[in-house]
This record gives structure tokens, sequence and C-alpha cells, in this order.
DNA sequence: GACGTACTTTCCGGGTTGGTTAATTTCCTT
DNA sequence: AAGGAAATTAACCAACCCGGAAAGTACGTC
């Protein structure tokens, strides 16, 4: 089930890369074209080494390819793993309308559970 | 700008509580249909206050709801939150497959930068 | 009111994250 | 070879996440 599990520890990695506001930001500056490290941090109100280690969970998360050109390492966007993320929500979503309210009916059923079997 | 705010803030949440293979496969067993704490924990090799806590943090990113019976806390899925992560995947998504390959124009670019205003 | 069940909370230890400043590396220019 | 610009790495710190073990809470039953 090696296939599975690769998958699973990416989508862990790539959820993490989402889950922060700056690091969202750097995507949709990448998203209008390829920008080197100081072009990314001009706008931010941090560091130069804390928007390399940005970069570099993005990297890790394949969600930024780098190039290089003399002393700069400019960033692209690679779509990939959003593709994975944009399956496993669809794939989800689907399966979450199905299961509608049915809260009343598990109480129920925990209610039915207990008679059968009382303590 | 309240609105954007709070968007982001809750697509941190969000992101940060789908980062773990355990919570989307509780999510993914609460597709199936509610249930409670110690039905998520069964098929699970954690303590119960393990699962109790990572139920807690699905419930304050608002993907899942609870109710009460008894002694029983059941958990349900909150579908909106996704939709939220679905909306900027797609957004994203629809950007990044524009901005095709155009590193090899931005490197012109650095080089033409260079040449205009050499130091 | 005592007991059992279903959780939840608190506290603790170890590992990771997010930021800083300062030092280093890499490459171009002169 | 010297200097500078781009970026990374190192060292450090505070804050947080993830487990477990143990204590606490809430509710129903005897």
């Amino acid at each position: 089930m090696a296939a599975t599990t690769t998958e699973v520890v990416r989508l862990d990695e790539t959820f993490a890369a989402l889950a922060s506001s700056t690091r969202r930001a750097l995507l949709a500056r990448l998203a209008q074209g390829p920008a080197t490290v100081n072009e990314l941090a001009e706008p931010f109100d941090l560091g130069l080494p804390a928007i390399s280690k940005h970069v570099k969970v993005l990297e890790r998360a394949g969600l930024v390819r780098r190039g290089r050109h003399a002393q700069f390492r400019p960033c692209e966007l690679d779509p990939a793993p959003l593709r994975q993320v944009s399956a496993w929500t669809d794939r989800q979503r689907a399966t979450w309308e199905a299961s509608f309210d049915r809260m009343d009916r598990h109480i129920a059923a925990l209610q039915a559970n207990k008679e059968r079997d009382p303590r």
C-alpha cells in the first residue's frame, strides 16, 4: 500500500503548507508569474530569512519549483499538488452532501442499542 | 476589509485541521454518518484523549458539529468550510494554469533589468 | 448516594514552527 | 583580488502541536 501512503504524506505536507496566510499570499503572488525571493519578500513586513523558509516549505510540499540564474533563485508554481487537494476535497464533498442530517437517526440508534443491551 | 480577514483566518484553521491524516480519516468516517467519540476512536491505535483533541480541532475549524444525548456527544460533518477550501483551490488553480512556463521570460527580464541599470 | 460509562481537561515531555540577528555561500562586476 | 548583491544557513528563542497518563466532569442506573 505504498502508493496510498505516499499520497497521504503528500496531502499532509500540502495542507500544512497552505495553512498559512503568508504562504498563500506568496502563492497568489507567484500566480502572477515567477519571482525572486527578494521580489516575493517586498510586500511583507518580514525579514528575508523568514520568507526564504516559507519558500522552502512550499518547495518541499511541491507547490513551488525553483530555477537558477546567477545569484538569483527564481520561484515558479507547480500546480500538481493543488490538483491532489482539489481531488480530495471534491471527493469528500460529494460524500458529505450525501450524508445529510442523520444525527437524529444516530441518536435513536444509540437509544436502541442501550435498550437491547441494558446494564 | 473585515470580511476578507475572517475568511483568511478560517482558511488557516481549516487547512491546518486537514493537515493530519488522522483527522482526515475521522472526517472520512463521519462521511458515512454521525458517530460518537468512542466509535471514532475504535479503528485507531490512539488513546481516547488524543481522539477527543483531534475532534476538538475539527470542531473549532467548523468542520464538525456536535450533538448531545446523555453522556454521548455525537459528531456530525459540516460541509461549509470545505466549500471555502474548494472555492480557494479552484480560484487558484484557474490562475495558476494561466501562468504557464514564464520562467524563461522572467530570467530574461532580470537580465534586461541589469543591463538597463548596471552597477 | 454509589457506581459505571463517555468523554474532557490538565499537566508533562519531546519535537516542530515562525520569527529574529549574524555569519556564510555564491556569483557577478570591476 | 576586492566588493557587492541575492539568498541561504546557523544559532537562538518563544510558542505551539501531538502524544500519554491521570484526574475531573456529566449523565444514567442501581
